[in-house]
DNA sequence: GCCATATATATGTACAGGCATATATATTCC
DNA sequence: GGAATATATATGCCTGTACATATATATGGC
């Protein structure tokens, strides 16, 4: 696990890669947030899964190297966001599922949780 | 594992749980095979994979179990389909990957494989 | 008894989780 | 402006567990 593995131009997931990143539900769960919202830094997912720092950042991690996910580093704040590179189907599958889970627990919650935390008055990335 | 996991009204695949069925290449040509053909029997799927014939049963008592897809049985041979019950949006994200990946290798040639074999005089199940 | 299919068992490997720690940036104080 | 400190994020190590594969064996229909 290198750092930053190559900015990953990752056309090329195998679906079978693809879709073991997307069967963890730590990870998944993430990936619906990222759906919905576009681009998130580390402090605000963990927030919004109430999970340890370290596990959301591990799990990040395996979603980085394969090139599901892109990173921008913003003063102390690390953004994540899709990358624009996934191939068509790839996008359609996370749209698809976004669509058909984000009403059911505990995605409903994640959503609401960050949403909480984004109305805080001074707008700071973290509590 | 029991041998027939109860025919799983699975209207309700945890996400991840299925995600996590569709996260090994076995499973996935196989799942990509069902989409596309609607219902296949174990010595199809053995003969287009080329791949054992345990091997290939034991990754469909893993669709099998969370409900991912049903068997019948017609006689010598047990088929299997996608689940009917499966939600919406799962079945979107298995149509999405089948179209987009089905063009690429080994998917491309599983298909051929399998069509050889039905093209074969006496419609014999297997080779 | 033969064929199609499933399951048991054994073994290696991958990965999830927790904890401690390392790195990088920002801020405060002098 | 440099040193000390705080905050954000990543990673090394350890342990337990899940799972992929192979081989061998069992079951059930013809």
């Amino acid at each position: 696990m290198e750092r930053h593995a190559p900015p990953t131009r990752a056309t090329h997931v195998d679906p079978d890669r693809y879709f073991r990143a997307l069967g963890d539900l730590t990870r998944l769960r993430m990936l619906v947030l990222l759906t919905s919202q576009g681009e998130l830094c580390v402090c605000e997912l963990t927030h919004a899964l109430q999970e340890s720092q370290p596990k959301i950042s591990r799990h990040l991690a395996q979603l980085r190297e394969p090139g599901v996910v892109l990173d921008r580093r913003q003063g102390q704040w690390i953004y994540y966001r899709l990358n624009p590179a996934l191939p068509e189907w790839a996008r359609a599958v996370l749209e698809a599922t976004t669509a058909g889970v984000s009403l059911q627990q505990p995605f409903r919650e994640d959503l609401r949780a960050l949403q909480d935390m984004q109305s805080q008055p001074q707008g700071a990335c973290c509590s």
